[in-house]
DNA sequence: CGCTAACCTAGAACAAGTTTCAGACTTGAT
DNA sequence: ATCAAGTCTGAAACTTGTTCTAGGTTAGCG
């Protein structure tokens, strides 16, 4: 809890190759516990275990166990936007390829359900500790609904929408993994959201000033 | 973890004069501890020692962490729910109200954020063993903004837009809760959702069977 | 080679959620 | 009033995430 040094500003320091073979044993250990088992079966100490590190060291790359989820989701994404790539949506417009998109996402995370829950469930969990490799996930996902849409140029309209899409994927899988949803629903809601991607610009002067670049500018660091 | 017997099927039995008391002094505790500090804050020991239980007795009354948390929210949506039946929205189309009062709610939140914090986190990191209560926030959620349409019989498409719109509000709260997001996003995204209420339907043929009863029928249990 | 800083390991220790247990207290029915 | 069943208490124990420590290893460098 406490935030240590993490100097993860843009770039940790190089690591060897011992090292980053050891961080990818970590990730591993970490997907396969998590394949089996889910959130809870992830368990530190095995995790170490598995990988053949000590605890630790384990710690010295991975803060918490949030953080170690949250980079096996980050992996994960980049298998599936590598993937997808290969493969692009046949939708007609930009809404059905991105609900096609993510229904595809949505069936392979089917495949493995533990391992959703564990990363789904670090990653709405995580507090502002773990805040940059959060953004990191979450730029990564607006990256595969963007490439899904094929919009050049997003309105701001837009890319709020993609944030909605974001969150109903990340909750509406929540509630499918916990059993409060059935797949036809999840289904639904994802079309649902998808449908804001073609609507037509809404002019209220008042509104929208909250463009695509409103990070929190000084957040809690 | 183990799901003790919980008979909770939709009736615990009628507590006593005693029980209702301290299942009141432990929320209260509950809420007072996460006013300040949040998710972390609220420690069983310190919970049941604020409320004057043993701590087994608080066990006994709400089974982890996560159900006194979601029982804690479902405190509040209560006092919120009749706050809001006396002032309501005024905007002109369901949309309008729908966001007037969601922003309502936010503000209120705001001036409660380890509370939001604490109520939040809980709610979305609930795992099966939690499905009722957390259901039964959900329908409490999903009553508030039924009520705030003013929609007599809401289609199954807005319906899902509800459901869109919850997911939407959860995850948004998280986001700014981290430090990930600015207030005016917050407003933006729940702006965007809210759009999806007064779309006009639309009838792919394949579509939409997930209308409004599709709970999962059997769960885990 | 020999030094030094950074890294790693094994293991103990600590913190907070959860479980367990023996004994005291309440309650309801006889 | 008395008994049985259920509840509450206080305290210890157990689990798992996290931190700390002492000593061994590695990598770069003179």
């Amino acid at each position: 809890m406490t935030g240590r040094a993490r100097p993860a500003g843009a770039d940790a320091p190089p690591l060897t190759e011992r090292q980053e073979e050891r961080r990818r044993r970590i990730l591993h250990a970490s997907t396969h516990l998590a394949g089996r088992g889910g959130f809870d079966a992830v368990q530190m100490r095995e995790v170490a275990e598995a990988a053949g590190v000590a605890l630790g060291t384990l710690y010295r790359y991975f803060p918490s166990k949030i953080h170690l989820l949250v980079a096996t989701m980050q992996d994960q994404l980049q298998h599936l936007h590598a993937t997808l790539a290969r493969h692009p949506p046949g939708g007609a417009d930009p809404a059905d390829r991105v609900a096609e998109t993510l229904m595809r996402a949505f069936r392979a995370l089917q495949r493995e359900p533990h391992l959703a829950d564990a990363m789904v469930r670090a990653l709405i969990f995580a507090d502002r500790s773990v805040s940059q490799e959060v953004d990191a996930v979450s730029r990564q996902t607006t990256a595969i609904i963007l490439d899904a849409t094929g919009l050049a140029d997003p309105t701001p309209q837009q890319l709020s929408a993609v944030r909605v899409i974001e969150h109903t994927w990340h909750s509406t899988l929540i509630t499918w993994l916990s059993g409060r949803a059935s797949i036809a629903q999840v289904r639904a809601d994802i079309e649902t959201a998808c449908r804001l991607i073609d609507l037509p610009a809404e002019g209220p002067p008042g509104g929208e000033d909250a463009g695509g670049a409103a990070r929190s500018p000084s957040g809690a660091r």
